[in-house]
DNA sequence: TAAATAAACTAAAACGATTTCGATAACAAA
DNA sequence: TTTGTTATCGAAATCGTTTTAGTTTATTTA
């Protein structure tokens, strides 16, 4: 059956008036006498009509679309960053194609390469594992495509940039583990090359030395930040060389489950011998026994910024030449429960 | 600068040949000579000609977007969901649009709408809780736009459907319980209305009568699924009531979490005095102390059969009044881990 | 060599909407 | 009545691509 959308074609038939007419009627120009504007747009409601979106994009040019490029969206900070900028762009009637990489460089080449294709008029991306260099960005970018980065961004490249303010929320989670009292802190770090990785360690660092306490190499161990095993595999091995650790602040919620759990198996009490503090207020942390101290990270704040940054380059035409670009930080908080 | 998207026009004049020549070079059409197509593609390649999807679409009235409609997106099984059909999706070059409704009908009638401006070439939803009656997908589909219904279904709806098989889950979890010994089996269920807690709660009804035990009324209580403290309160004053009760089956990880943390504070042990078991196999669960048995809904396996159905339904242009719906049921499994 | 066939190409319509610019009609002012 | 003004409409171009039907050129066959 399939009953023929009607087109406006159609509706300027049925009426005995131009397609032009029908078409001003329906978006409110000036130049239609009040009774025909009334006349179309009740043909319009009668016959169910609705504008072909593609034709009109197409003819204006501009398509309404914007691509979200993202590592994973099976993820309880990335599948809240997707359904915020999913919302708000709705609420400019504005479709977002969201695309996972999977932290695979070539799937993130791929997914932009598809983005382009569609002309979308704008792209958020936060960058994969695997990406070192933004040369692929930038390619896109020459097209003539507006980009902001978030989250996991690159400090090579030209764009602008929103991301967490890692470093201070880790010498803040840092700095409360110290105040309780706690000397010998650990430190769970992800990827060497991870920006957000290297943020904390510096973060993890700073509120050390800051407060007069001695840095030690061997207490910071590189860890796989959602892997619970592994995590846990490798804090075993540093805990049974350091048994005067009393403190662990590890990369994400998942890595500091893993400490707990070692120190659990141990019979060490949380947060009485040893405190740990997480990264992430995954929905977790307040499940686990006891509820995870952490830092939360905004979904909502990083989604917002993010976006409007994009709307305001895509508005403006703005490009990577015209200007210096811009970095915007997320403010954290500090979640204190009984972990800690 | 934004170097104006090299088209096909430009191709054509470039090389001095038609646009049509251009077009059928590309496209591997057999009457263009071999020479004039190795032109056209080299050209097209320096110039990084990207072919407008969005004019390629219109063209070919087929969309190549589907609309995927559901409740959250921050959820982990939903969210799994979500990156599978995408990831599905892209293999066949289609795009999704993802449109979350937060449980709320008005949303989602305005999401629908959406979809059809957009001409979407077919439509995946998943029921918000506040839909009764599926009248507003009726009115879609009468477009001639196939819809498939997923996991939140409505018995009412003349669309073909798949769902996790929840009444057999929820018997499979049960039995369990049951060849643990235990005998005085409750169950936190949802609300009155939802398919799904409807067919878990019978599945547990027909595990204990069908194993000789009695059903009692009074086991079977009603608590907000994902509100872990508010779950934790119900199971509390039941317990009190009944602490012969020696089994939990909860209608998802939240609810089975609450309860073990209630029994915790009890000081009851679980699995040896209380055996408990959710459902949904959430990453949670794997995180929990002591870890959750629970039933794993095979979100990938529920998102390829939607997808493929609603792919299938395209392709044929199956619609609702020329045959028989059918109903694909998931099939799930049962992780027994620490909690029983 | 002429006719028939095959190969390679192109003109033009079409998809559904928007928008410019000119045409017509209606009315007022002179 | 003529001119000027304003209100209302419509023809046609346009967006980038695909595809049909036809045209031209080259090749084969008789």
């Amino acid at each position: 059956m399939s009953l023929k959308k009607t087109s406006i074609k159609y509706l300027a038939n049925v009426l005995g008036v131009s397609v032009a007419t029908v078409s001003k009627a329906l978006n409110g120009y000036p130049d239609v006498k009040r009774s025909t504007r009334d006349k179309v747009i009740k043909l319009a409601k009668e016959l169910q009509y609705f504008p072909n979106q593609q034709a009109v994009n197409f003819r204006k040019k501009s398509t309404k679309f914007i691509g979200l490029v993202l590592p994973q969206i099976n993820h309880f900070y990335f599948s809240k960053i997707v359904e915020s900028i999913i919302e708000l762009a709705s609420e400019d009637n504005i479709s977002v194609i969201v695309k996972p990489t999977f932290e695979n460089l070539e799937k993130e080449k791929m997914a932009l390469l598809d983005l382009v294709k569609l002309n979308v008029d704008g792209i958020l991306i936060s960058l994969s594992d695997e990406t070192r260099f933004p040369d692929h960005l930038i390619e896109i970018s020459n097209l003539g495509i507006p980009i902001v980065e978030f989250d996991k961004i690159s400090k090579l490249s030209p764009f602008d940039k929103v991301v967490t303010s890692d470093r201070d929320a880790a010498k803040k989670a840092v700095e409360h583990l110290i105040t309780r009292g706690k000397k010998t802190i650990a430190h769970l770090r992800g990827p060497l090359l991870s920006q957000n990785s290297i943020d904390r360690f510096l973060g993890y660092k700073s509120a050390i030395t800051d407060s007069g306490l001695t840095f030690e190499e061997e207490l910071v161990i590189q860890v796989p930040p959602n892997n619970i095993n592994e995590s846990q595999r490798f804090f075993s091995r540093l805990f049974n060389k350091r048994k005067d650790i009393d403190g662990v602040f590890a990369i994400t919620d998942i890595s500091a489950i893993a400490a707990i759990r070692e120190l659990k198996l141990q019979s060490i009490d949380v947060p009485d011998q040893v405190s740990v503090v997480g990264f992430s207020n995954w929905q977790i942390s307040s499940l686990t026994t006891p509820r995870l101290t952490t830092i939360d990270q905004n979904a909502f704040e990083m989604a917002k910024a993010s976006y409007k940054k994009l709307s305001d380059n895509i508005k403006t035409k703005n490009n990577i030449t015209s200007r210096e670009q811009e970095t915007i930080f997320i403010k954290t908080d500090l979640i204190i429960r009984e972990s800690s």
